[in-house]
Order: C-alpha cells, then structure tokens, then sequence
DNA sequence: TAATTTCCTACCGCTTTGGTAGGAATGGTA
DNA sequence: TACCATTCCTACCAAAGCGGTAGGAAATTA
C-alpha cells in the first residue's frame, strides 16, 4: 500500500493543534488528544521523533507542555511526514541502488524516484501556517453565519 | 510507510517485459521471470488482478503465455500501479469522509486529497511505450560502444 | 496420452501497525 | 518538604500486511 500511517497523520493533527496554539505558551498533550479527539497514550509516541527533530520544544513538570520550535510558517508538511514516516521514495532502490542487481539497467526506477521528488515538493509546499490560516477563514465565516 | 509493495514494482517490471515483447506473441511467465530476476511462483500472485483488469490475455496449456491486452502507450503506470496496490489516497477519509469524525473541520485532510492527485497524475504521465524507448535507447548506444 | 503452462487456494514466518500499560524523571506549588 | 501534574522511557500485545512457497486442478498443444 502506498498509505500513510496513523504516526504521519495523527502527527500533522498535533502539529496543527501546536500551530494554532503558537505564541500562547506551552499546550498539554492532553488538550492536544483532546481537540483531535486522539488517545494521548498513542501521541506520546509520536513526540520523541518530532523532538529529536527539533520541529517541537518540550516543557516537563506540571505547567509543562509542547509548544513549535519554530514559526509555523517555517514549518512544512515534508518535515512533519518525513520525520514520522521516513523517507518518500517508494523503492529502496532509488536511494540505495545496491539492492536490486540489475539498477544501471531497471527503467521502473526512474519512475520512483520522480515520484519521490513530487510527493516531496507536494508536501513542502505547505506550511503550518497555510493550515492555520484555512481553518480560521473556514472557522470564522462559519461562526458569522 | 509511504512505500509501494513488492506487488506494484514488481508488477510494473513484469509489465514492461511484456511491452518489449509486444507484438510476438504469448510470453512465458518463466521468461519474464528469468530476464527480471523474481520468483515465478510470486509473479503468478500478480497475474490475476492484472487480468481482471484487462490489461493482460493470458492463454493457457503448452504454447501459452501473456500478451499486453492493448498498446503499449495506452497503458501507463498509473494503471498498474493503481490494480495491484489500491487507490492512492495517503488517507481513506479522502475517499471516506465518514471514517473520520471531524473531517468536515480537518484541515489536514486536505492535504492528503491533493497528495493523491500529485501521485496519480504523475503515475498516469508515462506509459509502457516510455519505458520500452527509454530503454532502447539506453541498450543500442550500449551496444555500440 | 503426455507435457506444458496457466490458475486457484492454502499456508507460513516475519515485520509493521496501532495501540495499552507501568512507572521513572522532572518541575511547579503549597 | 510533600504533593501533584506532566513528560518521558520501555515493554508488551493482538491483528494485519508482506513476501514468498507449495500442491494440485484445468486447459491447451503435440
Ligand atoms: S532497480 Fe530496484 S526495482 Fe528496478
Ligand atoms: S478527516 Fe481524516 S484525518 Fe482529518
């Protein structure tokens, strides 16, 4: 299957929540799972990854928290996707051509690796800030309604 | 993971024999097998879905064999692609809105909508017949060193 | 009839997925 | 200091998917 797992989209939820959060301090993991309607046990799985990858900080101790590390504008979907997931190509082999014996020869390939280049540029073309600017226009004009 | 099964590489491998040897004749599974390096116990699994979808005729008993069921530039990647590995959405709720509770809010989702048509127009943007020259060309000026 | 090949179904070990759970470490607060 | 809330680390688990093997029936040709 050529599908996200749950890390990928339950990850980009979070983030969203983080990004509409940003600015307002520390948010607890618990507002988080709320908000997305997740389980919090399955989201703390999904910070180590973000954090090592310096797209969340982290506060312990009560008054603790996650809050984005940087703006959300500065922050793409690729970065969220590719720190969950892993890499996008969808053979091994576009980056390690060793594992299949005949690479120099194998036209498919080239294939999969222009298909790892899209769904990376498709991915990088939207920030964080894209998504939190969507959902306050969808937001607000509904509450005017 | 967001990673094509071994069903949808190898599938386009075996389909890409069968574009080189348009033209003449049924072409033995063994075959295809040997000059792709796969198991022809496993390439039989990859047959059937590809029959029911008419991109392949199979003919049985001795002399058999597979032939393309149409031109080899009016079958593409897409295709193949899409009858052994499923649609492409990186999330069901794409195509199911119903599994997601909130997908009427969910910003994320739709994201994943325009990450499945950037996969499916890429895939559906080369043909068989772009592999079989790619490839050619790629062997006779080999061949003329 | 015999040989060849497709075709159908079952099986199997392994990895991934989508969680749950226990409890330690940390920091604020009274 | 004691207490509490929260992050954080590790282990565990059931179910599904993956990659592949295997047996044998059905069809076609010679
Ligand atoms: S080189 Fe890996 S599939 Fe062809
Ligand atoms: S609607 Fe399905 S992930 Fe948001």
């Amino acid at each position: 299957m050529i599908r996200l797992s749950t890390k990928g989209k339950y990850g980009a939820r979070l983030m969203f929540q983080l990004a509409l959060n940003y600015g307002n301090g520390p948010m607890l993991l618990k507002e988080i799972a709320a908000r997305e309607d997740l389980s919090v046990r399955y989201l703390e799985h999904l910070v180590p990854p973000l954090r090592t990858a310096r797209l969340i900080l982290s506060m312990r101790g009560s008054k603790g928290g996650y809050s984005l590390a940087k703006k959300p504008q500065d922050i793409t979907l690729k970065e969220i996707v590719r720190v969950l997931e892993g890499p996008f190509y969808p053979s091994e082999c576009v980056e390690a051509p060793d594992i299949c014996n005949r690479s120099s020869f194998c036209v498919t390939r080239n294939i999969w690796a222009e298909l790892e280049q899209t769904i990376s540029a498709t991915l990088a073309s939207h920030t964080l800030q894209d998504l939190v600017d969507e959902y306050r226009k969808a937001h607000t004009s509904e509450e005017s309604s």
